[in-house]
Parts: structure tokens; C-alpha cells; sequence
DNA sequence: TTGTATGCGTTATCAC
DNA sequence: GTGATAACGCATACAA
């Protein structure tokens, strides 16, 4: 079922089904009846392949993640694709297992990568190395903060100012002894995370104490359950504890229950991206809550922008700061 | 940068340069090497487009859940992509929040022309009518079982058998007010896992109090949440109650928890799917789990076969069970 | 083992 | 406003 054949039985030339199916204007009306019909009755479908080969265009964004099954993830590929799904592009999601050499092969359009008019990239491992050397032919939007000058857009919250304040939300319901699980030697999320938390400890004259600053390999429950577990068995017991993601926090809930420690009442828990699985918790954990359709829109509209090459997807590489907010629950107890 | 041109540059014919970019065996080891050699000094990368034109095939694969943002199919996903990327395929995920429309819009054509090689499809609203009339062109594995006589491969586990088992449990550690949440009028998981519920409780001569049947909207945790709570609210209140996903488990834990209900000792609740989430509630949640990987690994295995058509690729629909298990936490009490 | 030539289905460039 | 026709880049039937 080709456009030629529906040319043959409408009687026309394949100029104009083409100008139907594309809903060029200067048709006559009556034309574009007859050929809808024709196309209706035949059941055509234009030929994905042989479009893209002609225009170069495929309609597909890549949305690179390093795993679905992370909740955060999860709720951003369907925020994503609802968006795309509304431009008209279809999304093809990526894992890459935190993997420096999947991500940067999917910067650089390997074999897969060939395939997208553009991508969005929530990278986990790139290096400032990579994203410099990186010369992608498609346009590329970066998820977290622009750490170097490449030629990327990046779209992200204020993470400095989101864990500032919500380690100052800590202390200023009297907490003393502020401990944060999730800081990170490499990845930028971590530390950006950890900036804020330290400031505002200093801000407020607390000490930090290496006992109570907790590293971990992964954002996950079970993270977050052995460092909170650590922690616990130590001398020094935290009032409060700040994870730098809510699987961290959920893993840390969990290690605190099963010890009899008391949330919010010996220790107050506060988490971070405010997923859907948080309000379910018991106690429900507060986080803090980045506007995640914010996220979504302006990532896929940058990328269009591009891809389409419309006016405002011209010029050098954008920064967007999107909103965050803090959303206080139970395990932070009574502001 | 295209074929041709690098037939130029390496001094051979177009058709030597496919041949060693498809890794044709009759190449001569020499001219394999030359022409390897101008292909990575002009970064050539075969264009996927006019490949898919010329030979039909795009090399994706279609996956349709209902929403990534629920953990059991965000799990799925991850799981199918890997499987579908080791096969040599990318998957496109796309979302039909149970839009019985969408569903069936996917199941026969696909989104942006016939874009796949092949489709998993996760139907939620599909009736037997839809599926009886689908008249697909390419391919087609559905997860669930086969209710009616159609032409595509089924995957699942048998709901009634994981249902039942899981009754007989909770009457087996002595509850006797027993009660199940998630029962539906039209999907066939509702329906299936009902019925091994019912079974279990006929088998142990429990009477199926309607007060202690509760229908869903969906599957989600602010039902599961509705729905315990209500049932709590009333007179007859149960000392177990089975979930038909973990989701409305997690709900109806966290009401009785709200309302001072302890589990398991007042109540007892089991999930079904064991997702991540369930280990790090608290108290942790019983749950059957699908073997999901296996899912995973089964649908893309008869995908790719049919799609490939390979000897065990061809023949009537098959109908795969894969196995299921009881993972006993704390939810349910000692055993 | 390798070269030549054709066509996949579409859109775009020219005419009319 | 519409028709004829030429690419787009690749894989393969057929030849050599």
C-alpha cells in the first residue's frame, strides 16, 4: 500500500496525495476529499522509512536515563514522552546503568543514537572531558546543571538552593545533630547536593561531622538502609537526616523502624525528588518536589525548537532553571 | 557521509563496502581490512533509514503499557529493553494510560506509520472483540493470558494458581475474616486473580462477605488506600486482606497504620508482583512475584523469532506460562 | 570474491 | 493547483 497506488485509484498524481497526507494548504478542497477517501478506504499509511530517508528526519527523541525502574526515572520517561507524544515524536528510552561508555556512545549518536533527530540526556558519569570533546551532529539537551561550557541546553533546579533549604527546614525545627546520606566523590547531583546542606550548616554555626556525612556508591533503598544502619550503630546518633534522593530516605526510614528509632520523634527524615512512593510511607516522608513536568516541557521544547529549526531554536546553547519546592509530610514532624 | 563514498575512497564497489559492514563472510580478509580502515577514518555510520526502506526492517520493537510510572511496569520495561538490546533491537516504550482507544490504535498499526518490527503489548482495556478483529501486519506478544482464540503469542503467569496460593496462605496462618482488594468487572487480571481468591476461600469453606470484596478504579496506592479504609470503617472487619498489586497493598497498609491498625497482628496484607518498593516498606510486604525476567525474556524471544523468521518463528501462537512465587515478609506474620 | 544496476516509498524540484 | 521526475542511501539479484 504505497502512495502511488493510492495516486492510480484517486486518479491523481502522487504530488498530490503526498500534499494531503502533509495537509499542504493550496489544495483544492474537493481533491483533498477525494483523495482522503481513497487513502481512508485503502487504509494507507505513509512509509516511515522512506519519509526519513527523503527528509533526514526520523521523528523519534532518545531520552537517555540511567535506569527505568528508579522511580524518579520512571516518572520523568512518562512526564517525557507525554510531552513528545504531544509535538508529535515518539520516545525511545535508553538505559544506561550509570555506564560512562553507553552514555557517552549515545552522546556521540553510536549505532542507536544514529537514529534520533535529537536527545535528552540525563547523564550520571559524562566527565567535563567528555561533554567537551562531545560534537554531536543533533541537538542535545542535558538534564543537570551546566558544569562546563559545551553547546548543549541544560534544563535543571537550583540544587544548591533546594538542599540548603531543606537542611535549613531541619534545623529550624530544632534539629542540632544534621546528618546527609548520599554524597558523591564524582557525580554533580551529589555534590551540588552536598554544597547546599554544608552551607546552610554553616550558616547556622553547626558542626559537620564526618560520622554523620555519609557516601554511597548507588540511590538506592539499600543504600540508604546500610548507611542510616552505619550510622545508628555509631556513637554518634543523628536528630536528623537528610538523603539526597527518597530511596535513600526510604532505605533510611526502613533502618531507623527496624531499630526502634523513631521518626520523626528521635529522628526526623527529610528525602529528595518527592516521588509518588513517598506519600505512602509510614511516616510519609517530606522532600523536596522539582517540578518534574517543568522539567519535561522545557527539555522536549528545546529539542524541538531545534530539531525544527524555529526561530527560537537557533543560537548559542540555553541554561533553564526550573522550579523546586519543598513539600513538608511526617517524618520531618510539626514545622 | 555515505556507502558509496567510502567505496570511492577505499577504491572498491558499493557492494564490497556492505559486505563488510554487515559482516558478509565471503569478504576477502584483505580488502575486509582496507575497506574497515577508510570506514573508521571517515566515521562512517550506515544510515538507518534507507536501510529500513530497503529491507523492510527498523530494528525496534514497540513496548505498550498502560503507564511507565507504575513500578511493576516500570520494572518491565527495564527488563524487556535489556533483553530486546543484547537481541540487537531498541525498544520504544509508549504509554496508553488504559485508553482502550489507544491500545487498540497501537495493536494495529502503531504510532508514526508502522514504525516496529514487532510489539509487546500490556493490554489493560482490550476486550476479545478487539483482539479477535486485530488484523496485525507485524508481529504481536501479548502480556496476559489468552482469553480468547487469536493469532499473537501470550506470556503470563497463571493469576489463578498465584491468587490462590496466596489465599491459602493467609488461611493457613489462621486468618479467617479474609477479605481482597482490586477486583474489577472487565480486566482479565481482576477477574483471574478473584477467582483463585475465591477458590481458596471456597476450598477452606470461608464465606466471600461483600463487605470484604472491594472493587478498584485502579490499581494504584490512593485506591488501595480508599478502599482499606473503608473497609476498616465498617463493622466487619477482616484479619487479612489480599491486594491484587503491590500498589493497593501499599495503600491499604498505610491506612491501617493511619488508623492504628497493627500488621500483621490485627491484619495481615499480601501484595502480588513483588516490586522493589514492597522489601523496604514497614513492615515489609508479602507479595507474589511474577518471574518477571523471565517475562521479559520469553516475549522478546518470540518477538524476535517471528520477526526474524527463524525456524521456531513460525507456526500458530504459543502460549507460555512462566513461573510465580510466594515471597513471605513480615506483612503476613510468622508463617 | 567482487562489480553493476535496480528499486524500496517518499518528498522536492521543476514545469505546466 | 497539479503532474512528471529525480533523488535520498542502502541491500541485493545478477553478472563477471
Amino acid at each position: 500500500m504505497t502512495l502511488q497506488e493510492v495516486a492510480r485509484v484517486a486518479g491523481v498524481s502522487p504530488r498530490t496525495v503526498s500534499n494531503v497526507v502533509n495537509g499542504y494548504e493550496h489544495v483544492a478542497p474537493r481533491t483533498r476529499e477525494q483523495v482522503q477517501a481513497v487513502i481512508d478506504a485503502l487504509g494507507y499509511r505513509a512509509n516511515a522509512a522512506a519519509r526519513s530517508l527523503r527528509t533526514g528526519r526520523t521523528g523519534l527523541l532518545g531520552l537517555v536515563v540511567p535506569a527505568l525502574d528508579q522511580p524518579y526515572f520512571a516518572e520523568l520517561a512518562r512526564a517525557v514522552v507525554r510531552e513528545a507524544t504531544g509535538a508529535g515524536f515518539t520516545v525511545v528510552v535508553d538505559q544506561t546503568d550509570g555506564d560512562p561508555d553507553r552514555e557517552r556512545e549515545l552522546l556521540l549518536q553510536g549505532p542507536r543514537g544514529a537514529m534520533f533527530d535529537g536527545l535528552v540526556l540525563s547523564p550520571l558519569a559524562l566527565t567535563a572531558r567528555d561533554l567537551l570533546d562531545a560534537d554531536a551532529t543533533r541537538p542535545v539537551v542535558l538534564l543537570g546543571e551546566r558544569t562546563v561550557d559545551t553547546a548543549f541546553d541544560h534544563v535543571h533546579i537550583d540544587n544548591v538552593a533546594a538542599a540548603r533549604a531543606a537542611a535549613e527546614h531541619l534545623i529550624g525545627t530544632g534539629r542540632r545533630r544534621i546528618a546527609a546520606i548520599g554524597l558523591q566523590t564524582e557525580a554533580h547531583t551529589g555534590r551540588q547536593r552536598a554544597e547546599g546542606f554544608m552551607l546552610a550548616l554553616a550558616e547556622a554555626g553547626l558542626p559537620a561531622h564526618p560520622h554523620l556525612l555519609r557516601y554511597v556508591e548507588a540511590y538506592d533503598r539499600a543504600s540508604g538502609f546500610a548507611a542510616m544502619s552505619a550510622m545508628l550503630d555509631g556513637d554518634l546518633r543523628p536528630d536528623a537526616v537528610f538523603c539526597f534522593n527518597d530511596m535513600l530516605a526510604i532505605g533510611a526510614l526502613r533502618a531507623c523502624l527496624t531499630r526502634g528509632v523513631r521518626v520523626p520523634g528521635d529522628v526526623a527524615v527529610m528525602g529528595f525528588d518527592d516521588v509518588e512512593e513517598v506519600r505512602y510511607t509510614t511516616p510519609s516522608l517530606s522532600s523536596v518536589r522539582p517540578d518534574r513536568d517543568a522539567i519535561a516541557r522545557v527539555a522536549v521544547g528545546r529539542l524541538v525548537a531545534r530539531v525544527e529549526r524555529r526561530a527560537d531554536g537557533v543560537g548559542p546553547a540555553q541554561d533553564v532553571t526550573v522550579p523546586h519546592e519543598l513539600v513538608l509530610r511526617e517524618s520531618t514532624g510539626p514545622a
